[in-house]
DNA sequence: GCGGATATTCGATTTTTATAGAAATCGAAT
DNA sequence: ATTCGATTTCTATAAAAATCGAATATCCGC
């Protein structure tokens, strides 16, 4: 048999969500435009990929003036959760934090990266600063 | 045409890797049992794609006293890299920042993790505490 | 209304991935 | 040395992924 259908998209298909996602809704000519800036693919790959998405409900389409207007159905934090979940599972063992480790010592991140983590950090930290009374300290 | 060969490790070479760098070089019936352990797999399939990966260079072999011993030939940081490449290219657009913000603030990250990063931050921040006397040197 | 440009669908092709049975091999125990 | 069990190699199947040409549909301008 062949791999399990798994949802995520795949390669030729992200490079079209990168498209919808920095172009907002587009007709199948720009998408064409836009990705063979980068890759030569005709203009029925982009087409047929489009539909074949359209089933996986990764893209949503309206009609336009002249044919469709396409436009992505998943956010980048969707696509990222899942290929970072995958990455999770399968090489850090789900540990979040490990993967947080290799960016760090990797060098993938630079002082001003480090800097704004930390404020995300604590913005995480207290998030809501006890609206009611009980803020974890009893 | 069908996709160009990414060189990453797909699914099923990823569980294999995955066997190899928790449990060490081990023999094909190890492998074997190790991913029966997850997923109905024949002894043939994991010795068809060990075979493929050894191609690939993903995993090496040296004989052993039965028949080979096979081995990780890539990291866990290596195949990380990789994999996060391409999120960070496709999806956030090569902002690591961006990343780490998603983990956050996606909840991936308990307390525990976010007190451990800061932790590494501060390491990476410091990585030579120049035990010399002040850090501001020229 | 017609023609040309743009879109969409259909069908076809190729490569990769994933899977596993059959056959050949090889070391060990009897 | 013969068999036995594990291993390796060979061959094969099938779905998915990626691609595109041809045929068809649609819209706009003239």
């Amino acid at each position: 048999m062949a791999r399990r259908p798994s949802g995520q998209p795949t390669d030729a298909e992200l490079a079209i969500l990168q498209v919808l996602w920095s172009e907002g809704p587009s007709g199948l000519g720009a998408v064409h435009e836009a990705l063979r800036a980068r890759r030569g693919v005709a203009l029925t790959t982009v087409a047929t990929t489009l539909k074949v998405m359209l089933d996986k409900g990764l893209v949503r389409r309206e009609d336009g003036p002249k044919g469709y207007v396409w436009s992505a159905a998943t956010t980048r934090g969707a696509a990222a959760a899942g290929m970072l979940g995958k990455i999770l599972d399968h090489v850090f063992d789900g540990s979040a934090r490990g993967l947080v480790a290799h960016l760090i010592e990797g060098g993938t991140l630079d002082d001003r990266d480090r800097r704004a983590i930390r404020e995300m950090l604590d913005a995480a930290d207290a998030p809501k600063p006890a609206r009611r009374k009980k803020g974890g300290e009893a």
